[in-house]
DNA sequence: TTGTACGCGTTATCAT
DNA sequence: ATGATAACGCGTACAA
């Protein structure tokens, strides 16, 4: 009644288990008939190959990559950036034959650690969040598992496919720099859902450093430094890359006794919202306020979107590429940004 | 050099490996000394809890479900319906601190079989295309894994999560005919890309039984049977659920010598294309064409679009809850439907 | 070409 | 509270 095994299989067939491991893994080492009437018998008997487990054990090959996402699950599948990278992540695992393991961090948010360490992969690909120094990254290490991360991380051991924020950050401060833009509103991410009650400079530059999230930290420093001095820039930190969050920081801003001319967002996904919000009041994008976001969705293409694209599939493909093969040089990839001017923003009005 | 055991950490401390293995799984079972100094010096040895493979084989729990989905695995995270649920999986696995297998079903296409019999996975929830008969899930059976279908399989040993098909595109069909619309082009999918030549009503009926892919084919039906006896319908089969597939098509139906009045497409994603072809002719939905959809995606919802809704959320989230616990009943659930007529469908025109 | 014997790292059971 | 032992299912030297 349980689980039929290689052991039954060879007793039934009065041969040894070796046989019957060779049956199924090296069918050179024994002869065809032999071979066909192993499998025949074998399928008879229920027998559907070597146990994905013991083979595990064995081999110390799983044969699955992981994604670890630290924050929740659920928004691979909403984040449209996420989703781009994970598009190009698969793609290359279907080439090779992988799987891939999802790594939900637990509820509790407890212990992400265990979760890692549990984990049947060979490699793990890290999108974003949070950074280096955390406990589940620490559990990876450990274990010696290969990590690639999908941003730059200012460490030479370790793997990466990233983007030059900083500059991408710059990219768009300059562009609004150029186009009179003085007064601007800056709407970033938290880390991990996290909220801030008063967004400053020194409170952001503090979160992120916190969860060591240096990325987000980079495009922000960009585009002040693209500004100038001259700017005076409000901050919104959102808990989620998300249009109606978006919206919503917009409204605030817009509200403000002395409402910025310009809304740069760091994401595309939230720059929808902003747009949206935008229009909603009859303001024209890139006339009235000018608006731009970060990444080159295909969605902000169709609306007009002036931002900073990036490589996202391809990042992917790269990550996927260097987890399954932690050989492979270079191990750290820096992949070229372009800024995209369109019709959302425009000369700073008055 | 090699990997830490526990039975490394046991020697160096003098106890036995039951006690190393209780200080990480049994805190109980031990003093609290005891159990401090072992995961101390475990730390130190660089030994980073039971490994993986070896309580996987011992235990029998892989902690872990699969996700099979017979297309390629990138649409996973480009199908808006797909990733709504699997947004509602991933909910639930977070919850119960489950991880997430999505295998890739090789390049070769040659063997899924393979892929689902290496699965580390206590089970598997089914993401439609192809059906029941597959070589993939007929491994699946003999390896007496737990199988969640996502869509309603005409078997009543098999458990699913799935909606009343033909009753949705019933009230596709009846909302147009009472609309009266006589001239009716239908959008639907193939199966895993394939590309239909004649695209006929036969063909298509062929088609979803040769892939033994039965619910298109029932939404189909439902539609046909909606619009009545009178009703002239058209036909169009795209190899993927993608706006600009839905496009093309729409173009190629509406260029026709007599050009329906009406457009179904069989999932919201389609629709999106639908819309922006007509309205790109300058032609408006509801009045000029009138445009279904199906699904009830947020996106439909913002742009008017007539659709039946469908819980999608919830089907992944209760997919899950039957993949974790097989024994939960009911373990065949259908989940309602409703129309939502929107601005994109009105009286047919002259 | 086929078989023997052992080890992979863990945990359950039973004993102390 | 702690320990000894036996599986778990497979792959691989090595021997025949």
């Amino acid at each position: 009644m349980g689980m039929v095994t290689m052991k039954h299989l060879a007793e039934r067939l009065g041969v040894s288990v070796t046989t019957v491991s060779n049956a199924y893994n090296k069918p050179d080492r024994l002869s065809a008939e032999l071979r066909e009437k192993i499998l025949a018998t074998g399928g008879e008997m229920g027998y559907c190959g070597p146990d994905a487990a013991g083979r595990l054990l064995r081999r110390g090959k799983a044969d699955s990559i992981g994604v670890y996402y630290g924050g929740g699950l659920s928004f691979i599948f909403q984040d449209p950036y996420a989703s781009e990278l994970m598009a190009g992540i698969t793609e290359v695992l279907e080439e090779t034959g992988h799987s891939l393991s999802l790594l939900a961090t637990t509820a509790s948010g407890t212990d992400d650690a265990d979760l890692v360490r549990q984990a049947v992969v060979d490699a793990l690909i890290c999108l974003a969040e949070p950074g280096f120094h955390t406990p589940a990254m620490q559990a990876a290490v450990q274990r010696r598992l290969p990590i690639v991360y999908t941003h730059v991380v200012a460490d030479e051991d370790i793997a990466y496919v990233g983007i030059d924020d900083h500059h991408a950050g710059l990219l768009i401060g300059e562009h609004l720099r150029e186009l009179g833009h003085k007064r601007v509103g800056v709407i970033t991410r938290s880390v991990l859902g996290e909220k801030l009650k008063k967004v400053s400079l020194e409170s952001l530059q503090a979160h992120y450093r916190k969860h060591d999230s240096q990325f987000w930290l980079q495009r922000l420093m960009g585009i002040l430094e693209g500004l100038g001095e001259g700017a005076e820039v409000q901050f919104a930190a959102l808990p989620r890359s998300d249009a109606e969050l978006g919206a919503a920081a917009t409204a605030r801003l817009l509200d403000s006794d002395e409402p910025p001319t310009a809304l740069a967002a760091l994401s595309d996904a939230i720059a929808m919202g902003v747009l949206d919000e935008v229009e909603s009041r009859g303001l024209r994008p890139g006339v009235d306020v000018s608006v731009s976001g970060f990444d080159g969705l295909a969605i902000a293409t169709a609306r007009g979107l002036t931002t900073v694209t990036q490589p996202m599939r391809k990042k992917g493909r790269k990550a996927a590429m260097l987890a399954i093969d932690p050989e492979r040089q270079p191990r750290q990839i820096t992949l070229p940004v372009k800024l995209a001017a369109r019709t959302s923003t425009g000369p700073a009005p008055r």
